[in-house]
Parts: structure tokens; C-alpha cells; sequence
RNA sequence: UGGGGCGUCGUCAAGCGGUAAGACACAGGAUUUUGAUUCCUGCAUUCGGAGGUUCGAAUCCUCCCGCCCCAG
């Protein structure tokens, strides 16, 4: 539990529906400042449990963070941080406290299948959808996860709040990365890299130099603010060049990928071995597109039908089937 | 120190006597459980400098300064 309208909804309804709670609030060891979270047991006249899992969160989410920008890639922590530490770590230690089962405030739903295995399926809330970041749970995880907004719209859980006379103690969403504040960004992950960046050059694909980047680690794929390099259009980094230090950049039209590797494959559903047509989320808040997934031995390869802006290395692939999520990959 | 060209926002660049377009960059904001994208807003009382002509000049004239090219 947060501290947001979400998670105490969600506990709300669970109360509704006849469940014993127990609250978990974990601190990343990152918070500004503590959350008072007495109100919220008052309110649903539960004990809500503070669990410290900075260790943990640092050696499982930030050192995997700043490890990824280390070689150049683009890291998706909230996805990294659900499969090992909500999902993982704090499940472990709910287990102890007598929970059987681990619910949260996700916008994202499970259904069982008829061969035992659970369907992890996006949310109603189709803005709110937030099954992109559950994509690497396994099965084990699924089976005793409960996501009470599943089936609800941000709206609906806003109401329910309201008549219920429900009121949050942290008022703002949670967004962006939760253990940085953007202006100590680069001097967060330059400060834990083994080898501090050092500026280099940034140019288009023939060579041109066209302005200077404060170190590799601040760019990621597909970016567009903080080149400081004015042209002719809109420059986006095309590339991160490690091996010569160089940020490759180029024009909008220079962004499109049609196919692109995926490693480490998780998958929710059976594994498929052969080719399977699937809508692919590339990020969080991409539409989704109409993709072909080509499984072999010597790796799995993902073809779009039509090109995509900024496929970029590091990030999560999701692949679905309607609503359903199948599983996902990430982009090498 | 002969000849020619040019100097307008951080960058590129309109304007050519009637009271400073636009693009890129940048800043702020909206959106977003990934520093992305996208969207909105802001951004030269001033045109290398100093004089002059004119009701009125970035636009015309003079001088100076600074670049560039060709001849040295």
C-alpha cells in the first residue's frame, strides 16, 4: 500500500468482498520522506506492516538500472521491479505474515484458464491499462496475485474512493522512476558506474558532428529534448555508440525499425515454438502493433508489419492476443 | 588597406523604407508507475557599431569594426 487512491480502494474492495487484509507499505530506502500511513489503518481498521526492502530494491532494480545504462541500453525498472520485488521479495515475506494470496492497485486483470494456468489480461481502463508492466510475472506469481481494480476505470475507483469516504494520504500518482528525481539523474547513475562517462561527440549517420553529449548514460533510443544540437529538424538519437562514445542521431524518419531481436522470453501463456502473429507493446503507452514473432534455435526475432519509431534495446516487449497477454521479451 | 561578398534570437533564416516571419535549440507546463515520444505556452523594443537622410530605416547614405572569397 502506497499511501494512493489505488491501493486503498483496492484494499477497500477486497474488505467488501469478505477478505482478511494485511497491509504491506515497503520503502525502497529512496522516499523523501516517510508516509504516515495511520490514517489508512484507521480507515480500513487494518495493520499495515512497513517492510524495509531498500537491500533489496538496490541490489535487484537500481544496480540492474544503472548496469543497463552502463552498456548503452534503456532499462525498464517499474517491470523489473514488479517481477522481483513486489511480486517477489514482498510476496516471500507477505507468505510469512500468513497471506496467502498478494493483491495490488494494478490496472490489470487475471483470469484462470481451463488448464490451471492463469491469463494475465489487460485492465478495462484502456488508458490506464498497466499489464505492460506485469509481462514478466510467471505463473507462480500470477497464481497469487489479486488485482482488484482490474476491471475498473480510474474514474470508478475515484468515485468509489469518494463515496466511501476513503482518503488517500498521497495525493500525487506515482509516475516516473520512483527512485530518482530527473535532475539528479545523471549524477545518480554516472556516480555507480565502475567507469565515469566522459562527453563525446554527437553525429549523423555520415560522420557529421553536430553538437557534444555530457556522457552516453543520460540518452536513451528515440529521444528527442536535450540533444542541444539545432538542425535543419528535430534530431532524435538514432543510436548510442559505446564502442566510440558517439551519440548517433537523425531525423524522425530515421527511427523506424521493422524487425528487432528479443531476448529473455517470459511467457505467461504455454511457450510457442514456431511463428505467431501478435500485437506487440514496445513501451508502455504504445498502441501496440501488429507484429510476427519468429521463435527458432539460434534466438527469437520480432518483425512488424508496418515500421516502428524507436525500438529501443532494453525495453520491454510485450506480446498479446486481443486483451490477453502471452508474454515478452526484451529488445536487444 | 587592390577587387568582390557578407554581418538579423544560442543555430539556420525571412524581411529590401512603414514600424522584426518561421524552423531548430532552449525554458516552463500538460500527458506518462520507464528521464521517451506527443501536445501547450514562452523566447530579438531590436537587426555588428557610430553618425546621417526621412513623418518613419533592419531596410537608403557615410565612416568604423568583424568575417569570407579572389587576387597576394
Amino acid at each position: 500500500m502506497s499511501g494512493g487512491v489505488d491501493s486503498l480502494v483496492a484494499a477497500h474492495l477486497l474488505q467488501r468482498q469478505g477478505h482478511d487484509l494485511v497491509g504491506i507499505h515497503f520503502t525502497t530506502g529512496f522516499e523523501s520522506q516517510a508516509v504516515d500511513l495511520s490514517s489508512i489503518e484507521d480507515q480500513l481498521d487494518i495493520k499495515i506492516h512497513q517492510l524495509d526492502l531498500s537491500a533489496e530494491f538496490e541490489q535487484r532494480v537500481v544496480d540492474y538500472f544503472v548496469e543497463t545504462y552502463a552498456r548503452g541500453r534503456t532499462p525498464n525498472p517499474c517491470v523489473v521491479c514488479n517481477r522481483t520485488i513486489k511480486f517477489g521479495v514482498l510476496a516471500q515475506r507477505a507468505k510469512a505474515l500468513g497471506a496467502v494470496k498478494i493483491a495490488t492497485g494494478h490496472y490489470a486483470d487475471t483470469r484462470a484458464g481451463s488448464d490451471g494456468r492463469i491469463a494475465l489480461v489487460k485492465g478495462t481502463d484502456g488508458v490506464k491499462d498497466q499489464s505492460y508492466f506485469l509481462a514478466m510475472l510467471t505463473q507462480e506469481q500470477l497464481k497469487q496475485a489479486l488485482f482488484p481494480l482490474g476491471r475498473m476505470t480510474k474514474d470508478q475507483v475515484r468515485e468509489i474512493a469518494r463515496k466511501n469516504r476513503l482518503l488517500p494520504v498521497e495525493a500525487k500518482e506515482s509516475q516516473d522512476i520512483c527512485f530518482i528525481k530527473g535532475p539528479e539523474f545523471p549524477g545518480f547513475v554516472a556516480s555507480r558506474l565502475s567507469k565515469p562517462p566522459s562527453p563525446g561527440n554527437i553525429v549523423l549517420a555520415d560522420g557529421t558532428v553536430v553538437g557534444r553529449h555530457r556522457g552516453l548514460h543520460c540518452y536513451t533510443i528515440g529521444q528527442r529534448r536535450g540533444l542541444n544540437s539545432p538542425g535543419p529538424e528535430p534530431y532524435y538519437v538514432k543510436t548510442i555508440d559505446m564502442e566510440n562514445n558517439l551519440l548517433v542521431v537523425g531525423g524522425k524518419q530515421a527511427l523506424y525499425t521493422t524487425e528487432v531481436a528479443v531476448g529473455d522470453l517470459n511467457w505467461i501463456t504455454p511457450p510457442l515454438t514456431s511463428s505467431l502473429k501478435v500485437t506487440t507493446k514496445i513501451r508502455y503507452s504504445h498502441k501496440g502493433a501488429a507484429s510476427t514473432l519468429n521463435i527458432e534455435n539460434d534466438g527469437t526475432t520480432l518483425v512488424f508489419d508496418a515500421p516502428q519509431l524507436a525500438v529501443t534495446p532494453g525495453q520491454t516487449a510485450v506480446f498479446y492476443r486481443d486483451r490477453e497477454v502471452l508474454g515478452a521479451g526484451i529488445i536487444q
